[in-house]
DNA sequence: AATGAATGAGCTTTCATTCAT
DNA sequence: TATGAATGAAAGCTCATTCAT
């Protein structure tokens, strides 16, 4: 029963089911042998299903990876926001559950990074990556300013500019993620999430004390 | 004799030379197609030279490609050094110099860069690059933990772990490329350094007024 | 019974119907994107119909294109032998009705044309194109020689060959398709029929003053 | 020494001699397999050379279809001109015998034949054969005219039409190749030329006794 | 050392056909 | 009877590599 079960939820997979699930094996085979040489058939065998899949759901190689992209941007905007709002009502907690978020193994994930990093080393190359990539960042941006203001609002740093914060901030842990692609052996997640609090606890002491 | 030596030398600094010349090609390229799109037609014809000669100075496109990012870590080695050795005898000096480095237009280059993260990109399926990339990030960590500990013995910042404003220092830069890289036109050079500078004034008040 | 049997023809109607649809929709095909670009696919969409409802109905392309030169042939057959019946009863009236025909809208339609010649292109490299083709030419060309003779016959044109007159006049409107298929903008229908008159008047200078 | 020239010949052959080789090929797979049917893959092995060399020397298939048929009508028209000029003086000589070469082996061959219909087959469809057949047609037509006009005038034939009578003999040749190439067993070079010649004769009967 | 024509493996893509529903 | 998702063979094309010159 449970094999007939199974079969049959292979064969009448909804449309969006089959996609997502090919979608899912791209991100294991870019992941794996380099988004330069994945191939169709890749993806196809790991999503155990046969060569003219992708094609059939995507009507291009192209199309299966911007769609690839979009979704690990689907995925990081879901984590996001959800942290946001499970976050308790400060803006400093909420800023530092942000942080922490993208060093949390769900995130901070050799695998997904490898994706992103893959990604990213075709931005200039590839307008649409570079659009999508940066169509999300802004999001990203203003929520962090928006959390850093008002720390610095509440907090009286007369002197923290809002905007330089973010950019730290941001930037640094896209930076760690790369050290942690590059040198896996030499990452520790705790110590990045130490170098990133003593960042917090330095410009805002009161908050992070 | 004499001729045939200096016959013999000739040839040996034309072969060096042609491979400097490919290599260069080999940047402009990936920085242009992508490091998955170049071929080695495009490389050649960067080059102003025949189909074949890569193959005939390189071997393979891989032994290329291994050169290239070899090339580019050097590249950056000798900046790092240089760097190092003119800015002023102090400890907070150099560190500021080699942050400021990394920022200027002869490092953070929009085409450097995308040939940087093209390699990044790759790290996690091509070993080779994923070592090349861990031995020399390993060198510059040492410097620069070296020079933050001195800034903490001389300044007295007992409270500050090197180890971690390193880690910090280092990946924001590293972030802040990836920003430049996705969005090169909300990128302002001058605010990035603020954002940087601002982290130091934080941690090493004294040393950064 | 009746409601089985009713039910039965309704069905046997539908399934002569749907074949029909479907070659209909295959001419247009054709005559649109070429014998060798025809999809079975495009074909279903232009009959408004799934996917595999041509194997459905045909079993294999090649049937079904085996079918359309078949309808295309008969097609011409009936207009052929419904001008030979209106005709009015002299053998001249009814040889210049044929020839006619070939030029009227109903048959010369570039349209149908296209189908035509994708047919022929292929005559030689696929046996069963042949086949179809040759054996209604038989037919056609029998008649015409038996009009011709009719009129050579009654008219005392001793030195009229009937076989050479319908091989010219054959020809003639196969010719005259081709070069309304290769130059629409060039063709001029009455220009096309008074060639064709001046010849008949020519060789039968009594039956055509 | 033979082996070593030909083996010589064989890579040493320039750029034009392999295009044409091509070309040759394609001629003879088009008429085996139909134009639809024939592969990269037929015509490198036709031509003894390897898979990827079509690609190497015409970028993509449809060029070197196009320059297939390209070759054919200058062929054609190098046979066409060649003819023109070798018949004797008179305008009725020069038109008998450019009738003739239509039929001759050389010109009325069911392998080239095959070709051409291959190509006319699919005139509607693909634009760049249209305009490759209408342009060279036209020539012809205009040489053929101009010769019944001469004969029109010099022979005193107040009611023939040049134009007419170029559109007739011009179709009629077509025609018949059409008939060669479903029917090559019912057909008969000399028939066929007697078709032609008939009407010639009941036209300009003075010229043609 | 340099060329560039040639090779052929491997890729993306197309599409006739199958089959569970 | 009809659907349309799935298959997989076969096609066109790309490109690293080879090799005679």
């Amino acid at each position: 029963m449970a094999v007939a079960a199974a079969k049959s939820s292979r064969r009448t997979a909804s449309r969006e089911e089959r996609r997502q699930q090919l979608i899912l094996a791209t991100i294991k085979c870019i992941s794996r042998k380099g988004i330069g040489s994945v191939t169709l058939a890749d993806v196809a065998q790991e999503a155990g299903l046969s060569q003219g899949i992708v094609n059939l759901h995507f009507r291009a190689k192209e199309n299966l990876l911007n769609e690839t992209l979009q979704y690990l941007a689907e995925d990081y905007k879901a984590h996001f926001y959800s942290t946001l709002e499970k976050a308790g009502p400060e803006a400093a907690e909420k800023l530092l559950a942000l942080m922490e978020m993208d060093l949390k193994p769900s995130i901070c994930d050799r695998q997904k990074l490898a994706v992103w990093f893959a990604f990213w080393g075709e931005v200039k190359s590839v307008p649409t990556y570079q659009k999508i990539c940066e169509a999300y960042d802004r999001g990203y941006d203003e929520v962090i300013r928006g959390l850093c203001q008002t720390i610095i609002d509440e907090g009286g740093y007369k002197h923290v500019n809002a905007q330089l914060v973010t950019d730290a901030l941001s930037s640094m842990t896209d930076g760690l993620w790369l050290s942690y692609l590059v040198s896996p052996r030499g990452f520790d997640r705790e110590e990045a999430m130490d170098a990133v609090y003593s960042y917090l606890r330095a410009v805002f002491p009161d908050h992070y004390e």
